[in-house]
DNA sequence: TATTTATATAGACTATCTCTTATGTACGGA
DNA sequence: TCCGTACATAAGAGATAGTCTATATAAATA
């Protein structure tokens, strides 16, 4: 990664809106301009414009110059922020899991309220 | 409005505020009360017991009854809603990467959007 | 140069979020 | 039963986010 990792909050707080994950995901097909992005919303230019910014910001899209267009495409930075951050919490969660398996096969005193866990991941 | 599927939206919507992150890294590492949720925080018993609520809500974390205490525990249901979410998005760029790719490779003229060059404005 | 097109920015309004204090509820222990 | 603990819920203040209209900017076009 060349330049500073966009922020996790940035990142976490862009994708928080189902309008700019329709974005994202209009953007996954390929390079859109302004115009062709809000084309499929009821809502005003200025309300995207508003929207890119805030991805942009999050880098989770980059934006060209051409002539009076901003023709915008998906940056996988900020997906790859997400990413990093869910690894970690998945990591620390399996660990934990390990710790009490290894702790319940040493045959040690189980707590005698501990339900079955009931899921495994995926 | 908007809203594509709900829990998509509830998992990211919960996701977006970093106090409700570091609670799941704290829960990463193993079951918590409120209180003990509460602790590292400078913030009030009922602020936190809100963000529970929504992590609770988006499928998040899971809560038992203990007497008069509430353990919680991560619930990795959330976390996989979201994974499979990005997921999508990852799949359908690269799908569009190799459309581009196989579109270079016929020789065919490429899409306006041929320069990788990053031009970068403001 | 004047006009149109594509997009950005500003300001205002409103809705939603976050946090607080105050209070309610349920359980356990004396 | 009475009290303390653990937590939830309610109500309201203050902050923030999302959206609109109006306008600015900049390139393309006539």
């Amino acid at each position: 990664m060349y330049g500073g990792a966009p922020d996790v909050d940035a990142a976490f707080a862009a994708l928080a809106h189902p309008v700019r994950r329709e974005i994202l995901t209009r953007l996954a097909r390929g390079e859109a301009t302004v115009n062709e992005l809000v084309e499929p919303f009821d809502l005003t230019q200025p309300a995207i414009s508003h929207h890119l910014r805030v991805l942009e910001d999050a880098g989770l899209i980059a934006r060209r110059v051409d002539g009076t267009r901003r023709p915008c495409r998906l940056s996988p930075d900020g997906v790859t922020t997400v990413n990093r951050w869910l690894e970690m919490l998945r990591t620390a969660y399996e660990a934990n899991y390990r710790r009490l398996d290894a702790l319940l096969a040493t045959g040690s005193a189980a707590p005698a309220s501990d339900p079955p866990e009931p899921t495994e991941d995926r």
